[in-house]
DNA sequence: TCCCGGGCTGACAACGCTGCCAGGTCCTCG
DNA sequence: CGAGGACCTGGCAGCGTTGTCAGCCCGGGA
């Protein structure tokens, strides 16, 4: 809980300090324009029905004063709308939210709302201190990328007025708006294509199938070894968190009697630790990947990656909160954001 | 400017609608718990004396409702501590930024603080109207890589109790905290690192000396060549914005008489494009850049960088703001963050 | 016995702003 | 000439919360 309270002694010692003016509010425009202060709340607003003449005096004390409207005491009094939406995602700096926070704050700005960014961490228990600490801030709705596998806890502040859309993982225990990528869909058809050219044993490289994304993606390979007769436990790797580990992994695979003639990595970091190893080797493995990346088409070996639009997936989830937030009643909505198998890396010597 | 007002009437027909309740306020809580409004406040905030069982009473009222305080409410009637601090950066989805950003939000989170993220694109009206938009939500301080070159418009705001404390970039017209890269003595020491393996030509490649992280890189990689009697005009090549640029500007220094055998590419989106060229060509000239950035280790040129810890820079403006917000009234500061010479890239075949 | 102070509670006003309503002026139209 | 409307302005209340203050009860010391 945040206690502003607990420093609230100190504030007051400060604003006697030397050059510290308070800011002036509308009542201080109103007496040095001579108006009331109904008149300057109109002329701030741009509300119709004010002489020109008057709306100089009151624009001229505003720029006097160096008058700013309370967005705060404003949409208390005026009910909702505080122009600002919420978002939450695991971790700000990692590229993939990054990318996500860039799309939502373009969308955000085209709807003249700020964004309120918070980090979760992967830690459900953070996730539902920030969701709720949101709400105390009254924003219009919130974007969601779950750590938590329940948010129930969400239902009585969506059903009182606050939208939420889910994307990259659903919610749990809650109907809510959810986008996703087409992960199983993209695991699928890069695994069907490795299979079409003819390799016959693939290495998986996951992470956790705690991990949503990882249990699509990993049903859809699956269903592609499957309908070819060549699902085989023994080439699945588990617990694959960094690259180096996938380094590792990837060389004790090809280290055993009989070793995969091509590789599936199920994120990116995976990938990487992929690329490494198979390029120090001069393997010549075929190497999937699901996850484009930034300098991915650089590196020094061939891949091919399921890759999709993470724009796309924040732009859709943030338009679909809009439309909520802007009184959409509808039933909640399930999208699917679509994959494509893109070559990268740098062709073998 | 932002007109919640105008989205107004709607929101009421729609309170009317199926499943859409009134959040609770004390009010509510106090009926239930049949105590004073005044009562829940207390309770709420862990003040003290209060009677357990009476706190009890509330407190079973509060889960019973779904009670959550009003965040605005509470810091407008007391004063500021809004728990929010704000961010501009230039563009969110940008590794640099977000970096930035995640540290950021590292720091005020440890403080209990929410962030509030704006992008102004690099454009200097849109950074004055998104700094003003965040004063106007009364955030506790602000936290800025300006855009552009005057900031006199802040002082006021400043003066009234939000502190700012600028980043990456110097403020203009203002006395105020700036943390800032060392770029001039980075590009010094890297330049001088050059000229002493015994280069004598060194093409400098930069974006604009309107930017000024540019002017200043240029600048200790001047004073680094003229100390060595080296400097020359010629070998400089402004305006390259992206990498594809940054390539052909490459290929073109190549193939003139005497080219050089040394570059010095003055941010990452330039080195990448450097690396490309020089790769293509199987070139063996030395490459130096400015700004490390991710997998910079794994592309297929040997290549040295001026690089600095991104987190450093943010961690350290965000903690001077909130000793600032905390009431340290001292002079401005000026800190510098260092940088270090690092070698990337892949050796040559 | 009374008084005092600490523990506990509530009434009330106020934070800065806007919705609602009343009231005024002036012009137009029947 | 009067009714109606458009234009313009201000007063007042209240959004949900908290600071201030008054007042209650009760136990202990004078």
């Amino acid at each position: 809980m945040i206690h502003p309270s607990s420093t609230g002694g100190k504030v007051s010692q400060v604003t006697s300090a030397p050059g510290r003016t308070k800011r002036p509010t509308m009542v201080d425009v109103a007496a040095l324009a001579g108006v009331s202060v109904k008149t300057v709340s109109r002329v701030v607003n741009n509300a119709p029905y004010v002489q020109p003449e008057v709306a100089q005096r009151v624009l001229a004390a505003v720029a006097e004063l160096g008058f700013r409207r309370n967005h705060l005491a404003s949409s208390l009094r005026s009910g909702q709308a505080t122009a600002t939406i919420g978002l939450l995602i695991e971790e700000i700096a990692n590229p993939f939210y990054a990318t996500i926070a860039g799309a939502v704050a373009e969308v955000a700005s085209e709807h003249e709302t700020m964004l309120l960014i918070a980090s979760s961490e992967e830690n459900p228990a953070r996730e539902q201190q920030l969701l709720r600490d949101l709400c105390a801030r009254q924003v219009d709705g919130l974007l969601v990328v779950p750590a938590g596998e329940d948010h129930a806890f969400l239902r009585s502040e969506v059903e009182r007025g606050t939208p939420a859309v889910f994307l990259d993982r659903p919610a749990g225990g809650l109907p809510a708006d959810t986008v996703l990528i087409d992960n199983r869909g993209g695991a699928h058809t890069g695994v069907r294509q490795l299979v079409e050219l003819g390799h016959r044993r693939v290495g998986i490289l996951l992470d956790s199938t705690a991990i949503y994304t990882m249990r699509e993606r990993l049903a859809g390979a699956q269903d592609a070894l499957t309908a070819a007769g060549l699902a085989d436990d023994r080439l699945i790797r588990y617990g694959i968190r960094d690259p180096e580990t996938a380094a590792r992994v990837v060389g004790d695979l090809l280290d055993e009697p009989d070793p995969p003639t091509a590789f599936f990595a199920l994120n990116n970091r995976i990938s990487l630790g992929a690329v490494e190893e198979l390029h120090r080797r001069g393997s010549d493995a075929a190497l999937l990947g699901f996850d484009d990346f930034d300098l991915s088409r650089l590196l020094p070996y061939p891949f091919t990656v399921v890759a999709y639009d993470t724009r796309t997936l924040a732009r859709t989830a943030a338009e679909l909160l809009f439309r909520r937030i802007k009184g959409d009643r509808t039933a909640p909505r399930d999208l699917l954001i679509p994959t494509e198998l893109v070559n990268r890396g740098l062709p073998r010597h």
